[in-house]
DNA sequence: AGTATTTGACCTAT
DNA sequence: ATAGGTCAAATACT
């Protein structure tokens, strides 16, 4: 299985694997806003229809690169209701009405990617986004620790979108992502200013350390994330130089028990109402939007998250496919009318990071 | 020089 | 009290 073939297949996968990484980032973004229950019913199907499209392909497709993991997608429905917010609620589930919920529930949504050594996909994984670290920590019962980022423009930005990676226990190609609250900052800045290399990748590379929180006071030598190994615990020297993930998506219910989407997928089709909460990020109503004029490639912004070469390699890993990048600039004036765009600022993005 | 990451301390919710 | 999450000073990188 190398030939054309496979090329193609990849080449498919890979095609629909972006684009259904795309559509969760408007979705994605649309919780930010204030989607209405058509809307995001709409991006659901689209989301749906990527995802059988996928299972398809893998399962009956070439047998080649993808078979290990049977990934289907699905995609997440729904943060949570923050009680506080809205009526109480549909929900179906015997909602712990009490405090649970207290804070900030967010939209949140696991994605489980996986590092797939074998085929040569370029990790479509990138979200587009900038994450910068901020803390790391061994969490109960897993092996590795997890690893928490927010996005490197909450203050300039006011985003307030954080994620966590946490690497899986058993499977070392598998990365659990659990994104919390949605974007108010990029949307722009991702069609426009080339977004850093994924953290994903980090961990991938790093991270086989345990230098945490007490566990061994004696820290390990600082890894620098995409440079080199620093031997010691690096269980994995063979991954690839690159290597790509392969996004599932799962459905999260109120607490972190996500639904392994398999169990989901023959519900994609006949969900018709069972999806129905809604919640207004909290983010939206801070004072963050969009440029809607900054389509425009901006060729010298420069990010500090990511050097020139991330850079590229990250622009390239969405759009770098033969048929042409699926990345579609959002065209936020398309999108909604309710919509509102209005940054000047963005142009001038530069690290505005050590106020804090 | 300015930033990003590391990592122990601190905070908050159970 | 404890686990998970965050802060921030120290450190590393560019």
């Amino acid at each position: 299985m190398e030939s054309v073939g496979t090329w193609q297949y990849n080449t498919l996968i890979n095609e629909l694997t972006q684009g259904m990484e795309k559509t969760n980032q408007l979705r994605s973004y649309l919780w930010s806003t204030s989607p209405s229950e058509a809307q995001d019913f709409m991006l659901q199907k689209i989301l749906s229809s990527y995802d059988k499209a996928l299972l398809i392909l893998k399962w009956g497709g070439s047998n080649g690169a993808a078979t290990l993991s049977t990934p289907e997608t699905s995609v997440s429905v729904h943060g949570s209701l923050r009680s506080e917010d809205l009526n109480k609620s549909v929900n179906d589930n015997q909602d712990n009405m009490n405090a649970s919920k207290k804070r900030k529930m967010q939209h949140t949504w696991t994605e489980r990617v996986r590092v797939d050594s074998e085929n040569g996909l370029e990790g479509p994984t990138d979200d587009g986004f900038s994450w910068r670290k901020y803390g790391q920590k061994y969490i109960l019962g897993a092996k590795y620790p997890r690893s928490y980022y927010r996005c490197t423009y909450r203050h300039v930005q006011n985003c307030w979108a954080t994620k966590q990676v946490q690497r899986s226990d058993d499977d070392l190609t598998m990365f659990d992502i659990t994104y919390k609250g949605s974007h108010t900052c990029n949307l722009s800045s991702t069609n426009t200013v080339p977004p850093p290399a994924s953290p994903e990748k980090q961990e991938l590379k790093l991270n086989y350390g345990h230098n945490l929180q007490g566990q061994h006071s004696e820290a390990l030598p600082y890894f620098k994330n995409s440079l080199s190994y620093s031997t010691e615990d690096l269980v994995n020297e063979e991954m690839p130089a690159h290597f790509s993930f392969q996004p599932t998506f799962a459905f999260h219910d109120e607490e972190n028990h996500y639904f392994p989407t398999s169990a989901l997928l023959d519900e994609n089709h006949h969900q018709g109402g069972t999806i129905s909460q809604h919640l207004i990020s909290p983010a939206t109503s801070e004072s963050n939007y969009f440029s809607a004029s900054t389509h425009v490639r901006i060729p010298n912004v420069q990010h500090s998250e990511a050097d020139t070469a991330d850079i590229i390699s990250a622009q390239t890993s969405t759009t770098n496919s033969p048929i042409g990048g699926m990345e579609f600039l959002i065209d936020p004036t398309n999108l909604d009318p309710n919509f509102a765009f209005n940054m000047p600022e963005f142009f001038t993005y530069s690290n505005f990071e050590h106020g804090q």
